[in-house]
DNA sequence: CAGCATCCTATAAGATACTG
DNA sequence: CAGTATCTTATAGGATGCTG
């Protein structure tokens, strides 16, 4: 039983947002995603939190709601890339918004706590 | 037991702001006070699908992340107004972001589907 | 009017083990 | 390597009724 978010009725543009790509891994994913094709285990390495289940489940939603393109090498052992599609680039400034605002927004936290940057793709 | 959504440790800035106006609701509610302070009774209105316990809910969380505030007029009938902090303000680029990228996909949609917009604050 | 309390369901997410 | 399968837990979300 598979999911097309795009399925879903949406009132408002906003809520459509965030049925594409809402979540708590999505806009992750892409975001690692925008500096080229990646491998399964390469993602899964950036998002160490992340369970294969998930990532799995997640990279096919996205699949079949046109965000990324999976590309199967017929090899042994299996390689699998997923890169976005032109339609999954146009979330690139949502994206940019994003980690703009949570960069200050840390930063400010950090400030206070003296702590330091983990270390993310986006920052 | 209320939680602050600005004390989990976060990794990386996009995973920081999802983590503070992420979900299904907070984005809605944050762009539904962009057009200044509005009543609790407001807010359900333009969120009919949304609970009273859900509002409440969420709008304590962002309360106490520093992103609205909470008026109360000591009157009878009561009357409680919110409204964004300068902090809060800072989200729009965000918001817009979502609501442009949303605009254009339901737009597609309906296209293709002759459906017609159902008309949100934010279209 | 603006909520709180209580109880309940659905979905998201995680742990662990296994496989083509 | 890139997943599946199964089981379990946590969180989100909802229905209903009540109150200062």
């Amino acid at each position: 039983m598979k999911r097309d978010c795009s399925k879903i009725p949406y009132d408002c543009p906003i809520e459509a947002t965030l049925g594409l790509i809402g979540g708590k891994w999505k806009a992750l994913i892409l975001d690692h995603l925008t500096g080229g094709a990646l491998r399964f285990g390469a993602l899964q390495k950036m998002m160490p939190k992340i369970t294969p289940k998930m990532l799995t489940q997640q990279l096919r939603e996205l699949e079949n709601d046109g965000l990324i393109l999976r590309h199967v090498y017929p090899v042994v052992p299996p390689k699998v890339e997923y890169e976005l599609t032109d339609f999954g680039q146009t979330v690139l400034p949502i994206l940019d918004a994003m980690c703009a605002w949570g960069r200050v927004y840390l930063d400010n936290v950090r400030e206070q706590e003296g702590t330091k940057a983990a270390g993310c793709a986006c920052e």
